[in-house]
RNA sequence: GCUCACGUAGCUCAGGUGGUAGAGCGCAUCCUUGGUAAGGAUGAGGUCACCGGUUCGAAUCCGGUCGUGAGCUCCA
């Protein structure tokens, strides 16, 4: 074979002969310390293995240990080494069909008759660390397709051949690990050597290629990293994500409860989650008004003829409870506000001069969810959504987007979120209107993103049938995203319902309509701030800002003078005046993660002040009553952005 | 909806192979009156999710219902 030109990103070329093998490419370019680290490459762009034979002039880029290409070959080869244990343990009964490497780990799916429980994951766990010092190659061969089907039947392994049916080309590569033989495009480690520091998770039940009508098959998920250090922080990462869960708080801080007597899915607010809720509400009606909006209120059902107008019968029925009968007409729970909204808009004829119309209502929907999609206050079957419409001009769209999303962003900002992601999405095959009207939308929407300077990514296809979209997903603290906000342009609801205005040419034209919710839903949201904060709210609108405790019986009287005094300056007082040691009280106190413990005892009675601790556990000098509700209510300004 | 697991006092959980239930926390009463993360004693709480079956006998075995949890696009 004739010699061929390898070359490292900018560095020198070097002529090697045909056939050479990635590996002694880069013995030949790199430094030891570096070829170590190295796991895999990119030859002219493809990733490949070390063991790769170089035919022509390449340029090669290592792939080394530090590298997210280099943690996804791992989290693949691992899900391989896996599925080599489990076959190894439970025999060539237990079918395999895919093993990607996937967000923080890998999965593979097994077809087995009998269920794995965790309890099999100890032994998997062993069998691996046994495959992994043993060092097995991934050894990479390739064959015509049609062999590979053949052995792949052979030996039935039916997902394996079903995928090569479906592959559109005439070779395939199969890696060799030890007796596991499995169809992959690769790239692999080189060995299993560097399979050291992995867990394996979960188990749960997949369906072969997600069709739920196929095959349910079992997904073993597990995670993987290059260091004991980085997987520690994950599992621990894991386990920070555990603590916040907002159904966990949720109970432990009396915030909110489902019942089975009453539904899943169905929340019910406790006290203190009403609490927190009505604050949230407050502030949210408050920055409207200063918005310029005007809030609505409207009823939970409606006919069904109105929802056989809005289209929602047509596109949305699977979502929709069924309806009930009053005085022999139908009725039907509302799924969405907006066709209310509509109803407000048509009680009068309306005027150009009257635009922008802004109604926002804090309005409770009901939506049919998979029994398996409910979870805690993130996916509930009755929620109350942000929601507001906005009746305008064309000519002033780009406008009224533009102070919709600035709006959102200030009030996402508040609560201390200023990390997400922004989605547009674009017409969907399924939609109504003409491409003229669609390409205005879509337009108005990225100009108003671009004029906020806000980075977004197209998401092609992905609008709602009557109009594109931006969607907003907030970063919580530990960096996991939460879809919230959502703003939608709407050209057939106007149309359905036959929305007109007069215009200042004294005749009639159509409005445009305009659906947007910050926070999504009050439930959804609420869930997303308790893990976000971990219980641990911002005094503004923690549902309780102070607890009074006392240090002996001799100064209950003053604590409820105390108590009373704070209520009525507005501050969220709780009192704890049981016959208690303090150290017991202030421990309830700080589980129930409230901001400030007021600990009164003889000196304070005598002085008429508070002694502040706080959170950290840190005190604050004794303080006249007056004096602390005035702290709290600058505070709580001062958090509300004001 | 589907697969698997689970469902015992308000909460968190124990209860090999069937013989009618237990702990800690919380709650109540009493003792204690203690200055910065759990003082002590006594006591009240349970149709063992629900319905049916097997059995002399079921929290325990079987079936069903309801509910909860994990997961169900991410290219071999």
């Amino acid at each position: 074979m004739t010699d061929i030109s390898v070359q490292i990103a900018d560095g020198e070329a070097v002529r090697l002969p045909g056939g050479t093998t990635v590996r002694e490419a880069l013995e030949k370019l790199l430094s030891g310390k570096q070829r170590k680290r190295t796991i895999a490459a990119t030859a002219n762009d493809a990733a490949v293995d070390l063991s790769r034979p170089l035919t022509e002039d390449t340029k090669l880029k290592p792939i080394q240990i530090d590298t997210p290409e280099a943690l996804e070959i791992l989290r693949h080869s691992t899900s391989h080494v896996m599925a080599q244990a489990v076959r190894q343990l439970f025999g060539p009964g237990v079918k395999v069909a895919i093993g990607p490497a996937i967000e923080n780990g890998f999965y593979y799916d097994f077809l087995r008759d009998e269920p794995f429980s965790p309890d099999d994951f100890a032994a998997i766990e062993q069998r691996m660390a046994a495959i992994a010092d043993q060092a097995l190659p991934f050894i990479r061969s390739e064959q015509p397709r049609d062999e590979a089907i053949a052995s792949f039947r052979e030996q039935g392994e039916k997902y394996k051949v079903e995928l090569l049916e479906e592959l559109p080309v005439e070779t395939v590569s199969v890696y060799q690990l030890g007796d596991f033989v499995d169809l992959c495009r690769g790239p692999h480690l080189p060995d299993t050597s560097w399979v050291k520091h992995f867990k394996l998770l979960r188990v749960a039940g997949a369906y072969w290629r997600g069709d739920e009508k196929r095959d349910v098959l079992q997904r073993i998920y597990g995670t993987v990293f290059f260091d004991q250090k980085a997987l520690s922080k994950h599992l621990n990462h894991l386990e920070e994500a555990k603590k916040r869960d907002h159904r966990r708080l949720g109970k432990e801080l009396q915030l909110f409860t489902v019942s089975d007597q009453i539904g899943p899915g169905l929340i019910l607010w406790q006290p203190k989650g009403a609490q927190l809720r009505r604050l949230i509400e407050d502030y949210w009606k408050d920055e409207h008004y200063r918005h310029g909006y005007e809030l609505l209120y409207t009823p939970h059902i409606a006919r069904q003829d109105l929802w056989k107008t809005s289209g929602h019968l047509d596109f949305y029925a699977e979502n929709m409870y069924s309806g009930m009968e009053i005085d022999e007409v139908k009725y039907q729970l509302k799924p969405m506000n907006c066709p209310f909204h509509i109803g407000v808009y048509k009680s009068d004829k309306r005027s150009y001069r009257e635009f922008p119309i802004r109604w926002a209502e804090l309005g409770t929907v009901y939506r049919y969810e998979r029994a398996g999609a409910l979870h805690g206050l993130l996916r509930v079957r009755g929620f109350t959504q942000d929601d507001a419409h906005i009746f305008c001009r064309e000519d002033q769209l780009d406008d009224e987007i533009f102070n919709i999303l600035d709006l959102n962003l200030h009030i996402l900002k508040t609560f201390g979120f200023s990390d997400y992601d922004i989605y547009l999405s674009t017409r969907p095959e399924k939609s109504v209107g003409s491409d003229d009207i669609w390409d205005n939308a879509t337009s108005a929407l990225k100009k108003a993103l671009d004029k906020a300077g806000l980075g977004f990514i197209v998401d092609p296809g992905e609008g709602v049938f009557y109009g594109p979209k931006i969607d907003i997903k907030i970063k919580d603290q530990l960096g996991r995203s939460w879809q919230c906000s959502t703003i939608q342009v709407d050209f057939n609801l106007p149309e359905r319902f036959d929305m007109t205005y007069t215009g200042s040419d004294n005749s009639e034209h159509r409005p445009i309509m305009i659906h947007r919710a910050l926070m999504g839903s009050l439930e959804r949201f609420v869930g997303v701030l308790i893990e976000h904060y971990a219980g641990v709210f911002p005094l503004w609108f923690a549902p309780v800002q102070a607890r009074i405790l006392n240090i002996t019986d001799d100064q209950v009287d003053y604590g409820e003078r105390v108590y009373d005094e704070l209520r009525k300056a507005g501050v969220r007082v709780e009192k704890d005046l049981r016959n208690e040691k303090l150290n017991y009280k202030i421990r309830e106190a700080q589980l129930g993660k409230i901001p400030y413990m007021l600990i009164i005892g003889d000196k304070e009675k005598a002085d008429g002040t508070v002694t502040v601790r706080l959170r950290d556990g840190k005190n604050l000098p004794p303080m006249k009553i007056s004096d602390f509700a005035a702290k709290v209510t600058d505070e709580c300004r001062a958090g509300r952005g004001l």
